[in-house]
DNA sequence: CCTTGCATGACACTCAGTGTCAACTGCGGC
DNA sequence: GCCGCAGTTGACACTGAGTGTCATGCAAGG
């Protein structure tokens, strides 16, 4: 691998590289959303950013990826932001809090584009596959982190069951959040869908 | 499973369409188990039912949808076993005795074609996204089950969650049920994981 | 007997995704 | 300066999924 120069930043090449991948992105989300998904081929997607085709798929690994590849940046998120709460933290509210910060961070902030994509994902099949796919990925990811602040190696059901109801609520509220055009404190919001699932089995 | 109950009235050609798909869906699920998802061609699972590349997609979307369409029907059914039972249930109750009652008939009564399924569904990643989509999607049919239930025209946010949790729990129940080969009593394991998931929130 | 509707197979086509190879790019060592 | 090295790229070819179209065959019903 890279044992060469490994400056504190990041080598000349990686930048580079880290350049393309956001013009690949930019430029693709700027024709899906013109465009629509199914209707762009990966051609012009490549087209768009002026590189080959078989480069954009070096830089993603489908056509679904760029879309969906934003999401795994917020995933990415979300399990850093639980580490980093006070371990004495109770669980539920430890997940509640992430899923806060992450939304505030990355939908509130870039609304409009934010709801876009929300709002396209939901209605393309492939990319609610995808979608759907890396959410429970990414519980299992959750729940690790969970059991990780409890200095568990594995972990238990329990926090299985916590982890899948963070992201239930993250995920209705995101959804309701884009409904309203994004015209609605996030905060608020994840603080609601959170406080509705905790009540949803006393029913 | 596949004994299904057929109205006198259907056509001739119907019940032969039936039997066509049948044996698609069967010869399909035998190929694959033996050959691997990723490794068998759509040409090959034609092939293995006597029929042309074509004809298989007319019967199924695509490829994912051979194994994934007897997920649905448990997702069919389980809507049905939903709407069967008693109004005055709590929604809570209701979907753990109609999570209980499709468990019990579908994976139970094959166990080892289901162990075999629900092992290839979570290890692909094409089929587990799109298994992921198809939970996603009865999420809202089971919301509005449970909404009909309340004679509600729209369900309600809290429905939507007790309709996810619901499926959390049967995911996590299956999945665990599958990792100890089907070894294990499935009604038992559907209550524990509720049980389980009403405490999850409580942490 | 004929016709109407349906299932099928054959064929062609688009497009996603992958392997391979040759050309080009800094970038450090000699 | 020159050389080699490692990484990036584009060109090309190939597999395989999925779709549109058309002609054929076949059963039912008049």
């Amino acid at each position: 691998m890279r044992r060469r120069t490994e400056p504190p930043g990041l080598t000349l090449a990686e930048r580079k590289r880290q350049l393309v991948r956001d013009e690949l992105g930019d430029a693709a989300l700027r024709l899906l959303a013109r465009q629509g998904f199914e209707e762009t081929t990966v051609d012009q997607l490549a087209a768009a950013a002026g590189v080959s085709r078989r480069t954009f798929f070096r830089y993603f690994a489908s056509k679904e990826d760029v879309v969906i590849s934003f999401v795994s940046v917020v995933g990415e998120e979300l399990v850093a932001e639980l580490e980093a709460r006070p371990a004495a933290e109770p669980p539920a509210v430890a997940i509640r809090e992430a899923v806060k910060a992450v939304t505030v961070e990355h939908f509130a902030e870039n609304r409009e584009k934010s709801v876009a994509l929300i709002r396209h994902t939901l209605r393309i099949p492939a990319l609610r596959a995808r979608f759907a796919e890396r959410r429970d990925l990414l519980r299992d990811d959750v729940a690790a982190a969970l059991a990780r602040r409890c200095d568990l190696a594995e972990p238990t059901p329990r926090l299985h069951f916590a982890a899948g109801l963070g992201l239930l609520a993250f995920d209705v509220a995101i959804q309701h959040w884009a409904e309203v055009d994004g015209h609605a404190d996030a905060a608020v919001i994840i603080d609601e869908a959170f406080a509705e699932a905790g009540k949803a089995f006393a029913l």
